[in-house]
DNA sequence: TACCAGGACCTCG
DNA sequence: CGAGGTCATGGT
């Protein structure tokens, strides 16, 4: 994988390859960074992996669970892909509410290609994400015009504003233990129900126990995998959840491939 | 053509 | 306070 990261304003393209020892191989495309860009770029690959996460207990419980078993085989290795960057994930989320996931990618792109800026105008076609100062200077029908909705045109200029006036902060949610608390916080954001709270905390925040039970995809792998006539009811997931407990994030992006 | 999409808000009664 | 309407459009 290929990515653009922005450091102390410094842009640095890696190329992340994986080697036969299964160590990770970092490789810069544009020029070698300092000492501190580039420890700091390590440390991000090592949370976008979520490689600090120690999955041997998740596999020990999954091997156990008959829903989750056959995919932990067939996906043995996986991670928990993280969006380090607290507004890039609130939008990816606000955007994938209620619509297709093929359309929810159409408007990510088009939103990054809009407002975005291009890293590298060459050959990888990088982008970074738009920032929230230029998106919160932004009128609604700015984003209407991408084939938003009203509704969420809104929300995202209104999540923007708030980073911007330090009301959010992705190391204030982090500092804080409860993550009840944190949840409630998220959803006091308008545009930001129980859906998108647990869908950041589980790719944002790291938090393990995120569960976004709601979740229209969790529903439809859990139907495909046990082979249901009709979606399970939230009660049925609660109940098949009891075993998952502290790895409710992994359960569900394992699930989550379980689609693809 | 209908109906469903990795929801949330708003308006009624 | 809960049920139902609304949003915009792509995929199937």
């Amino acid at each position: 994988m290929t990515r653009a990261f922005k450091v102390a304003g410094e842009a640095v393209i890696v190329r992340v390859s994986g080697l036969p020892d299964k160590r990770l191989q970092l490789d810069f495309l544009s020029k070698k960074p300092t000492g501190a860009v580039g420890e700091a770029i390590r440390e991000q690959v090592i949370e976008w992996f979520d490689l600090q996460t120690d999955l041997a207990a998740f596999y020990k419980m999954a091997a156990g669970d008959s829903v989750l078993a056959p995919l932990i085989t067939r996906h043995y290795g996986l991670r928990l892909l993280r969006i380090h960057n607290l507004f890039q994930a609130l939008c990816w989320a606000i955007l994938g509410q209620q619509v297709n996931l093929a359309f929810a990618y159409t408007l990510y792109r088009r939103f990054i290609e809009t407002f975005g800026e291009r890293i590298d105008p060459g050959e990888t076609g990088l982008w970074h994400f738009p920032l929230p100062e230029t998106i919160a200077q932004l009128a609604v029908r700015d984003l209407m015009r991408l084939q938003n909705t009203r509704r969420k045109s809104e929300y995202i200029i209104g999540v923007a504003k708030a980073i911007v006036a330090g009301e959010l902060c992705r190391a204030d949610l982090l500092r804080r233990q409860d993550s009840e608390d944190v949840r409630r916080t998220l959803v006091n954001i308008r545009g930001v129900g129980p859906w998108t709270a647990s869908y950041v905390m589980m790719r944002c925040l790291g938090t393990p126990t995120a569960f976004p039970i709601q979740d229209i995809g969790l529903h439809n792998a859990l139907k495909q995998l046990l082979k249901l006539e009709t979606k399970p009811d939230m009660d049925e997931i609660r109940e098949m959840a009891q075993g998952w407990r502290g790895w409710e994030a992994y359960a569900t992006f394992y699930l989550y491939r379980s689609l693809l």
